[in-house]
Formats: structure tokens, sequence, C-alpha cells
DNA sequence: CGCCAGGTGGGAT
DNA sequence: ATCCCACATGGC
């Protein structure tokens, strides 16, 4: 496998594995048309078409920092179903209350917080159409907003061409001996946006499914067989070796 | 029980 | 610049 080639294969084949994902999960739209029984849109997916979805990713982004994404579904159908999901509510709402609908999603008293900073900065009129996408640095200002956030933003809320690295692209991309495993974010979202097409709809694609290959085999605790991309995978070559010499 | 989960900010070195 | 820690719930 030619070395500039590696990227596009992989993605070729964790698609082939596990097909379409279709991200970024709306709870919100669970059940309608296009989309499924959690919110996930598989199949051909459309970027919100509102104000009201961008800010549910936007929120969504912020609720699964280090946080398993159930614990996050639930917070968001909370906060719905309290009539809270909008920067409108989360702006004057104290942040205890905020706090205790979030609760399931973890660090609440700092997501609270969070939220209610988000809530300011996306209030203005105008602030979450497509074309008024914040800047990576202008989120990066933002209290509660780091890299990955930030990124998952401009991407999933906004059809930004912004990859998004998270602990599972390290993980994987280390494992597989593509990375050394102490390289910067930046970096590693350098390497990603120069060996894919620049296209935000390829960047969603790898991202979601770097996540669902972390859930089902590259795991913390590794779990080899069957793994659809353990032939270019360094760490399973090592392993074989070392279980049967 | 312990480990893990789609990180971030703040403080020390 | 880089390391270290607090922040917290729910599922397995």
């Amino acid at each position: 496998m030619a070395p500039r080639r590696i990227f596009s294969s992989l993605y070729s084949r964790l698609l082939a594995a596990y097909g379409p994902q279709g991200w970024w999960p709306l709870p919100s739209m669970a059940g309608s048309r296009g989309f499924d029984a959690r919110g996930y849109h598989p199949g051909r997916y459309r970027w919100p078409s509102s104000a009201q979805g961008r800010f549910e990713i936007i929120v969504g982004a912020v609720l699964t920092q280090n946080t398993a994404w159930t614990n996050v579904e639930m917070a968001l159908t909370r906060l719905r179903e309290a009539g809270m999901e909008l920067p409108q509510h989360l702006r004057l709402a104290p942040a205890n209350r905020i706090g205790r609908l979030i609760r399931s999603s973890g660090y609440y008293n700092q997501k609270a917080k969070k939220l209610k900073v988000i809530a300011e900065v996306f209030l203005p009129a105008g602030a979450l159409e497509r074309r008024s996408a914040p800047t990576r640095e202008q989120l990066l200002a933002i209290w509660g907003i780091g890299r990955e956030t930030a990124d998952s933003i401009l991407l999933y809320a906004f059809g930004r061409p912004v990859f998004v690295v998270d602990a599972y692209t390290r993980r994987i991309f280390t494992r597989l001996g593509i990375f050394e495993g102490r390289e910067s974010y930046d970096e590693i979202q350098e390497e990603f946006h120069h060996r894919l097409p620049r296209r935000p709809d390829v960047y969603n694609e790898m991202h979601a499914l770097i996540v669902e290959h972390a859930k089902r085999h590259c795991r913390s605790k590794p779990l080899c067989a069957g793994c659809p991309i353990s032939r270019s995978c360094r760490y399973f070559s090592v392993s074989r070796v070392t279980h049967f010499p």
C-alpha cells in the first residue's frame, strides 16, 4: 500500500465495514423522516437546515466532552422537555437549574457554565446562519470550547471542511503505526487535511467511522478479531508475533 | 467493584 | 511548551 493512499484506503474499508454513519445525531429529530430512533441520519446526510438544529449540535458538542454519547442523549432530551434548548432559554436560566437538567452528561456544573457562555455567543440574530460561521480562532477564544469542540462545531454545525481529531483518532492511528503518539492536535489534523480530499462530507464520515471503529474493535483493550483494517495495522502484526511466535 | 467515555481550563514546572 | 489535575455521570 502506497503511503499516500493509506488514508483513503482506510476510509473505504471502514465505510465498507460499517456503512454511512449519519452524523451528527440530533436526538430531537429521532423518528422523523430520514432519521432513525436515536436521531442519526444514515444514508445521504444533510447538514442541519435550521438554526435550531445547528444549536443542538453545538450544545451536544460541549456536552459530549470526555463523555459517552448515550449520557448526552439523555441530557439533550431533558433540556428539550424542559423547554430549555435554545440560547434565549439558557442565557437567563440559573446555572444550577441547567446543571440539574444535564446531570447525566457528567461534569454538569462545568458544562452548565459552558452552555450559558455559548448561549450568549449564539444569541444574536443571524449568529447561527450557515454563512455567519465563526472562525476557529473566535471559537477557541470562548471559555469551554477547545480544539475538538471548535472543529466539531465548524464541521457538523456549519459544514466547514475541518477535520475533527479526538482521542480515538490518536489511538487508532498510533496503533496502525501511522502516528507516533505524541503529535499535537494540530499536527494530526494537518495530516488528515493533507491526505484526504478537502470536503466536509468526507471529513464528516471519516471522523464518524473512526468513532465507530474505536467502539467496535479498537477499544482501550483491542478486539482485533474481525477488525476490518488489521492487515494495515502495526499493532495487529506485532501482537500476532508476540502471541503466536 | 474498576474502567471507560467523541475534553477543557488552570496552575506548576 | 508540556505535564498534571479537577471536573462527574452512567454502562458494562
